[in-house]
DNA sequence: TTCATGTCGATTGTCGACAATACACATTTT
DNA sequence: AAAATGTGTATTGTCGACAATCGACATGAA
């Protein structure tokens, strides 16, 4: 049998949400912009119904708001909305890491570590958009590996709203090189077993929280 | 014109989702079961659009669980789930009460101590379910007052699956005056202008975190 | 027995059509 | 002119029907 084409008859549902996702976060479609059920009916060839649960799916995940008998929208997100969501990733982010180091096999955190060499490399190459793309897998990877299934849903949705935040790539932009540094600290606490699990979640949840004035005044300078 | 009566023509969704959470939440439906959209269907005298619909919604609260082609079930809520939720829970709850403290108006103190005092009747009468009931109330309202509607939605999440925990109200049943004289003293550090506010986010992360070793061992006792 | 295959009923996935509603614009009223 | 009212059209809400699929049971083979 042959196995290394991947099954996909995933049901419509899914398909649709998966690309409406992507057109959201790469641009195609822009925030605010109203999703009308009869022109991706026309788009994609199919009914409604697939349609309309695709919305309830892309609202879970905070990309979309739901109007009721008004219409579907892409979330618009707000200086507010990144200003309440740092306290919580960074506390979340830094549970997640500790639980992390603690529960982590060797297996998972050569991985982690192949993607630091990606990130490595991006950096050495300047490639912003490569590193910020492994950046964000490096942290996916670490959050999966703390094995608490609440935490990676309710991170996930956090994390792909700030997807949608254009401004995050020239926050790397200005400051690449330190970053990249942090997240070198960052894999030499986990690789040592004597590291204090309270350390590696302070020293988490630290970085999240150091970038979010500057984050923020990115938002007030460049953006509009 | 009559303004007493709530106007409710809110979509059969909302309807049916409401319905299906409170059969849910008080037993009616018992987690497990299978949601079969066509009994709904007859049930309700809807079409099948609208359930499928109040599923998705009820999937986003963590009350059910959605296996493609397969069916739709109620969430199980395991030992496990208990114990992701517990540091979540801690966290979030206590930086929602330092941003209540932080913000907080005086209407906004009164409606929670107006909660206080009928958390004190049902102590005094000792009404197990009434108390219950108080409390998660003022939780309610506290998390509210914090006006960060992101942290509002994700303590929602994390508090409806508690409230299907059964096993909850036996840790008040024992230990109603004590968590009753938790929250008097909660009241005193909200009401305090002086209190400092990071002590405010440790009494309440420190108050649900010890909240955790008895509630497991109660489902490890009272449970099946 | 134990495992593989076939068949059938119940249930989910998707569709196209109709009903209800919201918004934009035109018309009337003050 | 400004506000209130009427009308039309685009869009959402709901429905009933058909197609695809799953799981239980029956049948047959090892």
């Amino acid at each position: 049998m042959n196995n290394n084409q991947q099954f996909k008859p995933i049901g419509l549902v899914d398909q649709i949400s998966e690309w409406l996702t992507n057109a959201i976060l790469d641009g195609t479609i822009k925030e605010g912009d109203r999703l009308i059920e009869t022109r991706l009916q026309e788009l994609f060839g199919v009914s409604r119904s697939p349609i309309r649960e695709a919305f309830r799916e892309l609202n879970k995940m905070g990309l979309v708001v739901i109007k009721p008998r008004i219409g579907t929208f892409v979330k618009r997100i707000t200086r507010n909305d990144i200003e309440e969501q740092f306290p919580i990733r960074a506390v979340l982010e830094g549970i997640a890491a500790r639980l992390a180091f603690e529960r982590m096999k060797d297996g998972e955190l050569d991985k982690i570590e192949k993607t630091f060499k990606k990130m490595k490399e991006a950096a050495e190459g300047n490639d912003i958009k490569g590193y910020w793309k492994y950046h964000h897998i490096f942290h996916d990877q670490l959050i999966d590996v703390s094995k608490n299934s609440m935490l990676i849903d309710i991170l996930q949705q956090i994390r792909i709203q700030h997807l949608m935040f254009k401004v995050a790539s020239l926050y790397y932009k200005e400051d690449l090189q330190g970053s990249f540094e942090l997240h070198r600290k960052m894999l030499v606490l986990l690789k040592d077993r004597k590291t204090d699990p309270r350390y590696v979640e302070d020293f988490v949840r630290n970085h999240i929280e150091k970038a979010r004035p500057r984050f923020l005044q990115y938002i007030d300078e460049d953006l509009f």
